[in-house]
DNA sequence: CCTTGACTTGGAGCGCACTCCAAGTTTGTA
DNA sequence: TACAAACTTGGAGTGCGCTCCAAGTCAAGG
């Protein structure tokens, strides 16, 4: 349902990234729709780059109830910046990426001397933007 | 220069991701602005998810000349698509972190019933937009 | 010239996040 | 009830990307 695989559910169990997930009789695990929901937030901390320590941490906050929201509001505030960063970032990559394909489109070697090779190298330094 | 350490440079050389460092008579590396926008590129590539051996590959057909362009162009427009995902991705999760935050913000317990709830609900169900 | 610090190499070690395995238990279908 | 398939556990193994180390070489200031 989430895409990932039994092993790394029962990882995430055992590395303390999901609470309570209640089990049957016979011991299986059965996720409730809440555990569902809480292992697909922490997909997204995970997906977003969060390392699974700090998840932990996160998690554990939830844990100890109403008391540690600020902690959390924290986290989630930073891990969000960080977040905005690394999409802006992400940016920054794909426009010189997109830079080169142009060159390659305009069928330019990449070593040419050339106004987008210079757009290119002002990118890769940094000295334009 | 690049933020990257000696020892990662090192690493990248002998991993074929970085063509032709010179050496000085000694033989201690001299990176020439050729190959320091080399690497700023190849740190492109890796910050945006490429795989070393993907890197190299992609080094190895710039090495092979001109008769390589058709394959480099296809591997960076595919990587550009890779990138262009990876955001919208960042996107999404940063809307589920943004509507947790607004609930920390409205001092509402995560686990309360409420519309902002469900609204977090429908977004991780993915039941939503 | 001498010393100190930065460099060279090959190779070992590490942290992360899974991923797989073996041996045993439970479940669902015929 | 039999049996295969899916689950359980603890723990070992894997792949990636560095990061560190030891032993030796080179470079620059006094």
């Amino acid at each position: 349902m989430t895409g990932v695989s039994a092993d790394t559910l029962r990882y995430y169990e055992k590395a303390g990234l999901l609470d309570g997930v209640s089990r049957n009789v016979g011991g299986h695990r059965r996720f409730s729709s809440a555990d569902l929901n809480g292992l697909r937030f922490v997909l997204k901390l995970r997906m977003t780059g969060m390392p699974i320590r700090d998840v932990r941490r996160y998690v554990e906050l939830v844990r100890q109830g109403d008391a540690t929201t600020d902690q959390r509001r924290s986290i989630l505030q930073d891990h969000g910046d960080r977040i905005r960063q690394q999409m802006s970032e992400l940016a920054r990559c794909l426009e010189i990426v997109d830079v080169k394909l142009e060159m390659y489109d305009l069928g330019l070697s990449p070593t040419d001397e050339h106004d987008c090779t210079k757009k290119l190298a002002s990118l890769l330094e940094g000295t334009l933007k």
